[in-house]
DNA sequence: AACTGGCGTATGGTATACCAAAAACCACGG
DNA sequence: CCGTGGTTTTTGGTATACCATACGCCAGTT
């Protein structure tokens, strides 16, 4: 049966090269480990001009930007570099999303529906048991998710858009990470525990646990992570 | 006694023009009133390239810089608008600045020094008693500086730095705050108990009381502040 | 008078040419 | 072989010309 009135497909707006250029810089410096040691961190305006086969303004306006995150470094005359995050800027960083995480618990403790809390529980039970050590990768995948669901939860944008940049470079470094299983055990006794005291609607608790579990990470990165 | 020794001032290096631009710009569009019914919101790269006598090259990479921050809205052969907050994402910034203060007060507690946190007590006294009501923009500004004080104090530079991005909105708001001459007082109070409790190094309850003390504000906020 | 469609203008997006400073290279003298 | 000074090359910064599109003006039609 052919409609009566004319379809109108919203046209695809195309984004404009700078936007694009961004987002194709951003996800691949997502994907590289920045971290090995022979890592080539040196980006070159008129190389990636070529590459992408754009011209240098907008290109250096996405630069701009990912400088202006904190993702690069223009150095003027010397070259743009991919920044390696200190030691001390990581712990920073974990610092700041215990700050956030746990505002956002006790948060999601008020404004979160019961159905919304109970979509954390399969993100805990995945590997509720001895799986824990099957595969790290996963678990850290897993373990991101969880926390990053929590965030939302707590429905402020801003929060979740703060946390999200912080993200980023925390992603970078689980790699490093020496992950015993024992620490994913223990985790995931956090993990549970926090679900519990959101579903009673306990803020204090909530807020609590979040940020003694993400504190407690610090403390590992602290001990345990080399870096510099 | 002239010194043996070549003394070398260092070059005043001028910023980059971009750097130079985004600052004025940032500081134009924070001393004024973004509120007000009448004000000029529309910005246009030529007449501004004019004014301050770069090229839009340079120009539109601050403005670029300020689109990214929020303060301005870039849109495609439309024009650069300044951006009005609306009230729900005020709330938000006040929400995520509960959020960081807290977890700065509790860094304070282990991090500041004795003499550190004393510097607290002339940012609280100045109007200890019925001064409070004297100049309320005065008041305004002395409360400002007490909260950046303590965020300080948490030497997480990170923390420092995103409380610093909210810091502009919020003060954007501040005269359209309905300061009610009690409120001051008990905020005064407030602070006072927040000072005692960095003293003591009570972390859990200098945590809780800055943000119990910014939820207040969120709270007011949302009651009395009309906006959109 | 009201609506329609063409067309000019304003304005941000993009490409490109040129500039200045830093680094790399090289010739030269010891 | 080493150091020194200048010269070339590289590279980001800036200026400018041109492009594409949103909006408004205005004539023409009904």
């Amino acid at each position: 049966m052919p409609d009566t009135v004319l379809k109108i497909q919203p046209i695809a707006e195309s984004q404009s090269l700078k936007a694009r250029a961004y987002e194709a810089l951003r996800a691949a410096i997502m994907n590289m480990n920045i971290y090995a040691p022979d890592a080539e961190l040196k980006l070159e305006e008129r190389d990636l001009s070529l590459r992408f086969g754009v011209s240098r303004t907008p290109l250096r306006e996405a630069l701009s930007q990912l400088d202006s995150e904190g993702l690069v470094r223009i150095a003027p005359r010397r070259g743009i570099f991919i920044v390696r995050k200190t030691k001390a800027e990581i712990l920073d960083m974990i610092t700041v999303w215990a700050a956030l995480e746990s505002m956002a618990a006790r948060l999601a403790t008020q404004v979160a529906s019961d159905a919304e809390i109970r979509t954390l529980h399969p993100l805990v039970d995945v590997f509720s048991t001895d799986e824990v050590a099957r595969k790290m990768g996963e678990y850290s995948d897993a373990n991101i998710a969880f926390h990053q669901a929590i965030i939302g939860l707590g429905k402020c944008p801003l929060l979740a858009k703060l946390a999200d940049g912080l993200f980023f470079h925390v992603r970078a470094i689980r790699q490093r990470t020496i992950v015993e299983q024992d620490r994913a055990r223990r985790s995931i006794i956090d993990h549970k525990e926090i679900v519990n005291a959101l579903e009673e609607r306990h803020a204090e608790r909530a807020e609590r646990l979040v940020r003694e579990h993400t504190l407690k990470l610090r403390e590992h990165v602290e001990r345990y992570v080399l870096l510099d």
